[in-house]
DNA sequence: TATTGTTATACTCTATAACTATA
DNA sequence: TATAGTTATAGAGTATAACAATA
């Protein structure tokens, strides 16, 4: 171990990485991802889009791909290889809708219901564990603070990228 | 539109999407990285990793690329892959360690520093802008937060990969 | 002509591990 | 034997655009 991890006393940095908003939500964000993998996503052997698509459906039973995507912020290509895979699975079926069949309405099968169920509470009480040092004040600051950052993100123009010729 | 954005009102849904953790620190760690590869990290062509070896080394120094992907939380393959980019494009030097020649120092030639001075203010304006909705309190308490929830997910095992034979 | 969704192509990213050279 | 760093390989992910079917 050689070298010191201690800015250069000559200069005043101009930035401190370590405390750089972005990269900090980004490593963050990255951390709990990887924990929330480990702890059962590779058990389940389900990617973040296919989770995504797992979620929607299970929160709100019958869709569109157009508002599944619409809802977890995934473009259409990410969405269709995501219930491809889940289709492939018998997680997810579709059926058509008679009024307009460019489009299906996409619902979990019984198995991919019994999946969901199985995740959920997995992930709540991973939830649980990474806020277990906040208070209910605190938590609810940090959703608010999550929010207003958010908004503001959008007003500056981070919005969703591949919606290419939609 | 043919299908609505609300939960199934006979089912109690599980688990929101949108107001779970970990999705939303997702969402919004995308959107911020896209909003600031837009206000400069396409213009300057300049990679994420790329970013955080110049931002290390702008505000160390002096570092061997084992101390750089420590700071900056990258492994090594991703630090030799972006230092050799950098030092492809003539931002960045190694300097040989007499004591130890395994190794070598990382500094900024003077085009990197320019570069480095020419970025910090867009990156420190736009992390403004971000928060332009938050008091100082409030940035305090993000901060504190984010701090939080980071120890939680490290002690949980999200540790980053790549890892592989150090 | 516009929209929903799929597929094809190409490209970036990166994990893994093998490797070099020093120690 | 262990460490710093590089390179090779291969696989995952995905943006873009072209496409098909329907409206």
């Amino acid at each position: 171990m050689s070298s010191a991890l201690r800015p250069d006393p000559d200069r005043e940095p101009a930035l401190r990485l370590s405390e750089f908003l972005p990269y900090r939500l980004n490593v963050l964000a990255e951390t709990v991802s990887e924990g929330l993998a480990r702890s059962y996503g590779t058990r389940f052997g389900i990617s973040v889009p296919e989770w995504r698509v797992l979620a929607t459906l299970g929160e709100f039973r019958s869709m569109t791909a157009k508002a599944v995507g619409a809802h977890s912020r995934m473009g259409k290509v990410k969405v269709s290889r995501a219930v491809a895979a889940l289709e492939g699975r018998g997680l997810v079926r579709r059926r058509r809708n008679e009024a307009d069949l460019r489009e299906a309405f996409l619902v979990l099968t019984p198995e991919g219901e019994r999946l969901y169920r199985k995740i959920v509470p997995l992930a709540l009480a991973h939830v649980e564990r990474l806020t277990a040092g906040l208070s209910a004040a605190d938590r609810a600051h940090l959703d608010r603070l999550i929010d207003l950052v958010m908004r503001r993100s959008r007003e500056l123009g981070g919005a969703l990228p591949e919606n290419g010729n939609g």
